[in-house]
DNA sequence: ATCTATAGCCTACACGTGTAGTCGTTGTCA
DNA sequence: TGACAACGACTACACGTGTAGGCTATAGAT
């Protein structure tokens, strides 16, 4: 079960890993193909950034043809988390109401958004009730 | 009125100007003597790292005796909102879900950070309300 | 069978950062 | 008034990162 631990990506890398989780496996020139315009790089500098994904342990790929089919070893939601957790603990010390101002000051809420605030609050009045 | 931008604070600076928001102005090897124990950093890393908040315009100085007297120039709620909303821009790509999720998760709130639930509920109730 | 575009690998380089050392100056104690 | 401790300025250096170029092998087109 030995959960490997999620490997820090930086955020050019962050860029590229996101592209693939949005998309799918795909080669270098793909990844290239499909990141957000204006992004200015070079496609060197995108094969870069795999490569040290890949070095990092957060992308694998397959050989197919003369190339390479990436895809994402970590998901999205395990890197999500970690950046999350890393954050909170050493930015915000621990603490959530600069998290909650912020929420506040933003504009509507979805409804999952909102559903997923009253469920917070049911569950904390079960957890104290008492 | 031009707000100055608030510059970006490395961790290991945030460290250091955390001390400081604490504790209010301070000499550097006061700096030192309040960091948090265990933190392993000779007095000289120290003082580079208050140099580079100078520079950056994070801290300034009020020259006493021979030593400086450092002071955040910068709030702590500056800091943290644009560490926030950068976080929840380029990591999150501006979805609140996540954040959301991670609260559930959190143990117990405190009794304001209920409230401030509660309020931000109600407001979007009433925002959304027509 | 040959050519060429493209692939990945390795190398490069500047900048920020973590981490500290050297050096010349100066406040302070004896 | 002289020695010394402590200060800040400047320097150092390795590592991660942003950003890409050169080199060699080869898949695929003709």
């Amino acid at each position: 079960m030995s959960d490997k631990p999620v490997p820090a990506i930086s955020s050019a890398e962050l860029e590229v890993i996101k592209t693939l989780w949005d998309r799918g496996p795909m080669a270098a020139r793909d990844v290239f193909a499909a990141l957000p315009e204006g992004h200015g790089w070079a496609i060197k500098t995108v094969k870069t950034l795999l490569s040290r994904l890949v070095a990092k342990g957060a992308v694998t790929y397959e050989q197919v043809g003369n190339s390479y089919l990436y895809q994402p070893a970590v998901t999205r939601e395990q890197v999500t988390r970690r950046e999350l957790k890393g954050f909170v603990e050493h930015v915000l010390d621990g603490r959530l109401m600069p998290i909650l101002h912020f929420i506040e000051g933003s504009a509507d809420l979805s409804d999952a958004e909102i559903a997923q605030l009253e469920k917070i609050l049911e569950k904390q009045r079960k957890g104290s009730a008492e």
